[in-house]
DNA sequence: GAGGGCGATGTCATTCGCTGACATCAAAGT
DNA sequence: ACTTTGATGTCAGCGAATGACATCGCCCTC
């Protein structure tokens, strides 16, 4: 039972506790229900008992609303790099930092589930997420530039990053006999290092 | 002199020819004279000699107007992956294609520079930038797939591409004393097999 | 405890991207 | 000439997003 649980469904004066998390439910329930486009943010804000007006002063733009974790989740991904140990190759911090975002993850399997469901259905909801994980990739390159690690080693071990983390991810997603995700993580990066070593891996 | 070259500063009826390309021409001076937001379809249409509703029927949104080429350029991707030698690597085959599609870009580098300009400075730009690489990404997948590739490793291997290209369109773009375009490329996939091996770049 | 400051919310008007429906025009065939 | 056809124009309208301003409830102060 958390703060966004609350009953909403009923008749609400001004000042009803959680705006924001009323708006994100409300938002998200009917994302699911009739699908991202066909929900209009004056359906949303009546459902949350708000007036349109107050969803934007909430979220920028209709598609925040399902990024709100990613400040969170680069966080915990910015100060995993950072707190690495100090002989590890950046390679290694970073991997660090994805196997704990990814623990995180999984702790709310059906939500990721669902929420996902909702983004790839949407290009626009697409794009949004590419430019979010682009925007972790940046925060975790900076993060190894505080380590010491240069330009453009910095930018292409995040970003590499990222790439390991989506692979792995669109397989816990997609499996139903679930396998670890960290666990996930790092059989995607062994692979990734396996195909960047030039081995001809045809078959 | 091309095409889009044509005056489209007088009055015109129905029926001048290139009406696209006047369309383009139109929206990509008018984005770099007071940048994207600043631009409104009905502007772009006027100069153009054309209705707003015009606009479109030719680009599905006033971003697409900037990502016209990106299908020349999958078409090109996904032709050199598909004729590299049999017994190439993965990643040799993606590095083909980067290349060939780095010395196309290199042919129109004025052109590129101030388009990147324009994109760089908008975030809705950035975003359809970001999916238009992504779909690139899919595209050289699907063509190693058919080389044989299994996944993961096939897309594993075209999204790293990309990380590549990116890094190394970087600094082709930002330097003055312009290197060759394909040479970044090998200089970007070289650093990415250094780092992936996880050798300690500190410093 | 009356008044005032202040932050959150509501209301209203407006701009702009985008779409559907339908009219209109010019060229090309018959 | 008549028709057909494809490209363009016109018009109406929806919904996202923003600015300006009013209103409300809470809290502080005297």
């Amino acid at each position: 039972m958390t703060l966004t649980d609350i009953k909403y469904d009923r008749v609400m004066g001004r000042w009803e506790p959680n705006a924001r998390g009323r708006l994100q439910q409300a938002a998200i329930e009917l994302y699911v229900e009739r699908g991202f486009e066909q929900t209009t943010v004056a359906e949303i804000a009546k459902r949350a008992g708000l007036a349109e007006r107050t969803f934007f002063r909430y979220f920028v733009d209709k598609r925040e609303v399902l990024f709100w974790g990613s400040a969170a989740l680069q966080e915990l991904l910015v100060s995993t790099v950072v707190a690495a140990p100090a002989g590890a190759a950046p390679i290694a911090a970073i991997a660090e930092a994805l196997e704990a975002a990814g623990a995180l993850l999984q702790e709310r399997r059906e939500g990721a589930l669902q929420r996902q469901a909702v983004i790839e259905a949407n290009p626009e909801l697409r794009e949004r997420e590419l430019i979010k994980l682009a925007s972790l990739a940046a925060a975790m390159a900076e993060a190894l530039r505080e380590r010491g690690v240069a330009e453009p080693a910095a930018t292409l071990t995040a970003e590499v990053g990222i790439v390991v983390f989506k692979s792995a991810f669109e397989y816990w997603i997609s499996e139903t006999n679930q396998r670890d995700f960290p666990q996930l993580i790092r059989a995607s990066l062994k692979e990734l290092k396996d195909v960047t070593s030039g081995g001809s891996s045809a078959g």
